[in-house]
DNA sequence: TACTTGTTTTGACAAGTGACAAATTTCATT
DNA sequence: AATGAAATTTGTCACTTGTCAAAACAAGTA
């Protein structure tokens, strides 16, 4: 189940701690997600965030743990647009149910880029992290989306393919958002534009679900 | 246009050192396709590939160029399989063609799990590696599905998509491959299984061409 | 004031990195 | 067997990595 977020655990004891902190968890993702774990430096964090070396160590514990943190960080904004979502289609009529969240999906993993290239940069090998990213987040949001399946399936609003293949689709369907550099060389198209995210919404929507 | 490979360019000057280059090769290919550019050392290379410290630079002579020559390999491999298909495609009646590339460029795909998996990996960020691969492989990839994309929505076989989500989704689908370890953690399934790859290709073949 | 507590700064270290160069081996051809 | 080029092995370099530890600083409390 999506449920809205827990707050941030540590008592923000000062307003300059909190501030390092938050500068640190935001060069850790946007570094984490485009130059992976082991291609990214607990330096190079430091210097990106602006703040003093060694400051990650003190703050988080280390490396291990600074990159858990920044994870819970990213997925807690992935959960700030689905959560929502899913509360709003409870007024949605059932017919538009299924293609309304597959919509928000698509919205959010534009708006999170870093979530999807963290999946699909950990997704594929066998460490401890994505042992952990499946124990902590994908395993929860695997069970929603397996139940909106069902659901959709009951309803005869999803074409007739296994839930593991219309999963991957789904979630495979972020690779443009996070292949944004590429699309861009490729086709000079920013993926990350309004228009593009529409028109993926669009397309993943009408073709994972069944026209009226 | 997809063609058969050139010949490697080096000639094989004795037995021994082929067998070198070629299990460095592999290593290279399994250990960056599941670890990153930066997340792999020549040492650990070497290791793998069981033969001795710096035989690596000697051969290749420096990571940037080994890595480029495993890229080649994977790409070479991806058209071994690739080319066959179009030569076959000719005979296949008009109707039948998209769907049965799309077919094999899955197939294909999960033959070699490896260049989705260094695709995703290295379409993320903005290294020179990116560059590399979109002017030496995916450029020409890429014209090859517009063509086909072209052809197949005045044939009216195709939905009515934009052909840069057409694409995304086409190489995405392959994420199901790429993530094979997580679909087992998340599944239980093996992505990589001969029923599932027939599963994902039926899937895309349906999602992405219209029925007759 | 002195003392405590949380935070920042600086110094250091062992392990690992890619690369270079020289020493050694291998082996087909004389 | 002798020669010479290719291939392998060993030694070393300057540099980066993550982490530990101690010193310096700030701010509040007794």
């Amino acid at each position: 189940m999506i449920r809205q977020a827990a707050a941030e655990i540590a008592s923000p004891k000062s307003e300059k701690t909190e501030k390092t902190r938050d500068q640190l968890l935001e060069a850790g993702i946007a570094l984490f997600s485009q130059q992976g774990y082991e291609g990214t430096s607990t330096r190079q964090i430091e210097t990106q965030a602006g703040v003093q070396r060694n400051l990650m160590t003190y703050h988080f514990g280390s490396k291990e743990e600074f990159w858990k943190a920044c994870t819970e960080r990213v997925y807690e904004r992935m959960r700030g647009f689905l959560g929502p979502a899913f509360t709003q289609s409870k007024d949605i009529e059932p017919g538009e149910r299924v293609r309304f969240l597959i919509r928000r999906y698509v919205r959010a993993s534009a708006a999170v880029p870093e979530f999807a290239r963290i999946m699909f940069d950990e997704g594929r090998g066998n460490s401890w992290r994505l042992k952990w990213l499946v124990d902590q987040y994908t395993r929860e949001f695997y069970e929603t989306v397996a139940d909106l399946f069902d659901d959709g399936r009951k309803r005869h609003m999803i074409p007739d393919i296994p839930l593991t293949n219309f999963y991957y689709l789904l979630v495979g369907s972020a690779s443009i958002f996070s292949m944004a550099t590429e699309c861009d060389l490729l086709t000079g198209e920013d993926a990350l534009s309004e228009a593009m995210i529409d028109a993926q919404a669009d397309t993943i929507a009408k073709l994972l679900t069944i026209a009226d």
